[in-house]
DNA sequence: CTATTTGAACTGACCGGTCAGTTTAGTTAG
DNA sequence: CTAACTAAACTGACCGGTCAGTTCAAATAG
């Protein structure tokens, strides 16, 4: 957790079981796949301290030397892990991308695929919350990239809204990026937690309220 | 945060209790709320299971033991800080309820006051969204009730804005509060973590572009 | 043969919680 | 005024247990 590298002297590079590889498509895959649903699972419920590597390996079905075989350490896991859900949400937010005419009608499209997403990956909004905004913390890094990938379909999304009507330009686009993103992830998780009832229609026309706001009416 | 006393070891016999020898309760008031900042500090960066008891008491500069004399358990503190924290905000909210006549300018300023009191306290939204969410995790009650009494306050303004103006009744009111609590926090950690740049008020527009939204014009 | 996985042993550090003892402030008795 | 007393407040060493990470010989599979 230190992040201090302890390797004094020994700098071997062909240990053993290297954790990033070119893999023959079959067998690795699918333990990886199994490890990262195991992962997001426990680490979204428990947070990623509070989760043991022994509990990932188990719940994958997995021996625990297999977690350290194909990834270096339980922070590389989790760094892959982010990047993993990143990925999906980001290739769900792209297919809906221009799917409709009215850019309005095409953010309604991308904000009800990104609830969707939160039904399907329910883990991995817990885990996004959790462990980003952590000042100098293990994945700064990788959040910050992670994030800046995330605002930019987004902020496509709404430049395209800007580009067909006329909004509020006093509006600084960042901040608004950042309240679509953050209502999102609440009204999304609180759903989830809170209020199972509520219909995915109405937390997009909840999420949605920031977009009609934007116009100038 | 005024006091800043290096405290260094016990060789100062007259600096070890704080002024007031009135009551009993007035040491365990000053010790508790050491213990709390220095928790809010600490957890709010690294998570509550990413911070050590030992830590805390040092932070607080009293031994480990103090700790559990003011708190039953490490999680009766956590518990106690979140309860703590969240009376402060709704100190702070109730001082602007009202101190304007427009109901939407009221929520400027309710808004605003919240991310005021993010400036102040910046850890805790960190440790909100951290901790929040979980599924029956350790606080889940105490996550329940506290977010009850801050939805209630937002509830209540959107209340009033409802009443003073026209707004679109298809939208789910829970839903829409949900969204506002989320977009606030979610912009003012962006904010602290990745665009300090920004201005509050830069952050309160965004916000405030949700109530408008909700409005019919 | 080679890549992958297993399962278990091992370590070295760490952690939450406890407790017997110490300090401090306030009170009482002489 | 002060010595004795009391109880709250505090201390820090200690304990039982846990965890991340390492290593490796043997099994499995392509």
């Amino acid at each position: 957790m230190s992040t201090t590298e302890p390797v004094p002297s020994e700098a071997d590079p062909q240990e053993r079981g290297p954790a990033e590889k070119k893999l023959r498509p079959g067998r690795t895959n699918a333990t990886k796949q199994r490890l990262f649903e195991a992962s997001m699972e426990l680490i979204g419920e428990r947070g990623a301290a509070g989760v043991t590597v022994d509990e990932i390996a188990a719940a994958a079905g997995v021996s625990k030397g297999t977690v350290y075989y194909n990834f270096g350490s339980k922070s590389d896991l989790i760094a892959q892990l982010l990047r993993h859900g990143v990925d999906i949400m980001l290739v769900r937010l792209q297919d809906v991308r221009g799917q409709a005419n009215d850019p309005l009608e095409s953010m309604t499209n991308m904000v009800g695929q990104a609830m969707e997403f939160m039904d399907d990956y329910p883990s991995f909004a817990r885990l996004w919350v959790s462990e980003n905004w952590r000042t100098p913390g293990e994945w700064s890094a990788v959040f910050a990239e992670l994030r800046a990938e995330l605002l930019a379909v987004i902020g496509s999304a709404v430049e395209s809204v800007a580009a067909g009507y006329k909004v509020d330009e006093s509006i600084a686009r960042g901040s608004l990026e950042a309240a679509i993103f953050g209502a999102i992830f609440v009204v999304g998780l609180d759903r989830q937690t809170y209020n199972p009832e509520r219909t995915r229609e109405q937390s997009v026309a909840a999420v949605m309220t920031i977009m009609h706001g934007y116009l100038i009416k």
